[in-house]
DNA sequence: CGTCAATAAAAAATATATTTTATCCCTCCT
DNA sequence: AGGAGGGATAAAATATATTTTTTATTGACG
């Protein structure tokens, strides 16, 4: 199993470019020039090409017609709008697989909630960015806790939103300072979650949510990299 | 303005493909051979390429790796589960505009009414399908309801949801013989929202959601159309 | 007579070449 | 001197050619 990584060129370059704008490695507002996504990950035109409308889209980028593509612009409008959706469907997901879930599903989601705990969220070499790992585990823990939900459209949804919102942590969390402890809140969402108490889960899952979209909003301003054609790596 | 329909190749096709998957004119779980596509719209194979990616980010069209693409198959699971998030995200973006929306959300919103009021649901030549004009309409009812919606987020993902309903109905409404009076429904959901009515305009649009999709499934059989190869044109 | 393998054909994936479009800069006219 | 128009350049859009992969068909062997 998992035998090749890339089974096909444009899939590789398709998760390659999208992890790189999901972690901001590419800023928001930021130009894409196809030539220069061929050099780097060393493929062609139309596998770039492809990789580009599919992540349009997702929302992850904008295309303008005759003028290429950008990275998907940014704004603090946009998260605060963002987090008000997200805490409708992930509360909808929770509540659902809360409902229907199974053992399975139980034993998943503390595996993650272990994971999660086990794994530090800043690595010692570099304190100013956030551990790749962490990142990682974050994601899961979250989609653990709404895998139980037995709606495939409703998760899809939850996915996307998720996705979006990813972009907005990695790049505000080097610079917000955490004084809050997000392990706490999550300790607290599993165990509501385990004692099948939909209604505390729901609200502290929302609370968290909306917590951790304030300390962005705060933290950051996004006007600075609005439509930045320069900054380069 | 409008200058010209189609700005680009790809736009072309992207648009008419999208077209004949949700008129159902090209049947879900049908293999979209890309050279077919090509003489089809008389584009190039990179065009459509395109616009099959971006067609599968937005769940019309499945990929399978080195095996090529698909329409979208169909069933009456998906369809339930698709009724249930979209009666979700509809009163949601509703109960929003109801709150927020302005006079010129009204406006609009009487208008679009008025029109689809005067457009016949059949066309009396061909009274075993749907009447385009009218698909357009109900599509731009449906829309102005929810115009007044603040939340791109939440527009976004109705219009996912609404698009991907939209095939189920095209597939199954020359069969279902419709013996409730749509119109009323319509009537009655727009009374209660220019009346600011939230709690009776949202489950007013909830129960016409549930009453389509029980038509829907009671009429057809979605076993017959599951992966079909064959059955061209 | 059935099954497995090999080969051929078809279609998808990829690369490259060509055309079109936009933007920037320079010149010319007001 | 400032603005408008035209030409050059760079990048996107499109078309075509090539390679790889899959599937179907045929033949041989068990």
């Amino acid at each position: 199993m998992a035998r090749d990584i890339t089974l096909n060129r444009t899939q590789g370059a398709y998760e390659a470019l999208r992890a790189e704008l999901l972690s901001c490695r590419i800023l928001p507002g930021r130009r894409l020039k196809i030539q220069e996504l061929c050099a780097r990950f060393s493929v062609s035109l139309g596998a770039v090409r492809e990789a580009l409308s599919r992540l349009t889209s997702e929302g992850l980028v904008v295309a303008e017609p005759q003028r290429g593509f950008r990275a998907a612009p940014i704004s603090a409008a946009d998260l605060q709008d963002l987090t008000m959706v997200r805490v409708e469907i992930e509360t909808l997901c929770l509540r659902r697989a809360i409902d229907v879930g199974d053992v399975n599903w139980e034993a998943g989601l503390v595996a993650a909630s272990h994971r999660l705990s086990r794994t530090p969220e800043r690595v010692a070499s570099d304190p100013a960015r956030i551990n790749e790992d962490w990142a990682e585990a974050h994601a899961a823990f979250h989609q653990a806790l709404v895998d139980g939900c037995d709606s495939p459209w409703l998760l899809r949804l939850r996915g996307q939103l998720y996705d979006q919102s990813e972009r907005y942590r990695r790049l505000s969390v080097p610079l917000a300072r955490t004084e809050r402890n997000v392990q706490d809140e999550h300790q607290g969402i599993l165990e509501a979650t385990l004692a099948r108490d939909a209604e505390t889960a729901a609200g502290l899952l929302a609370a968290h949510l909306q917590a951790t979209t304030k300390i962005l909003l705060s933290a950051t301003s996004y006007d600075d990299m609005q439509g930045s054609e320069d900054a380069d790596d």
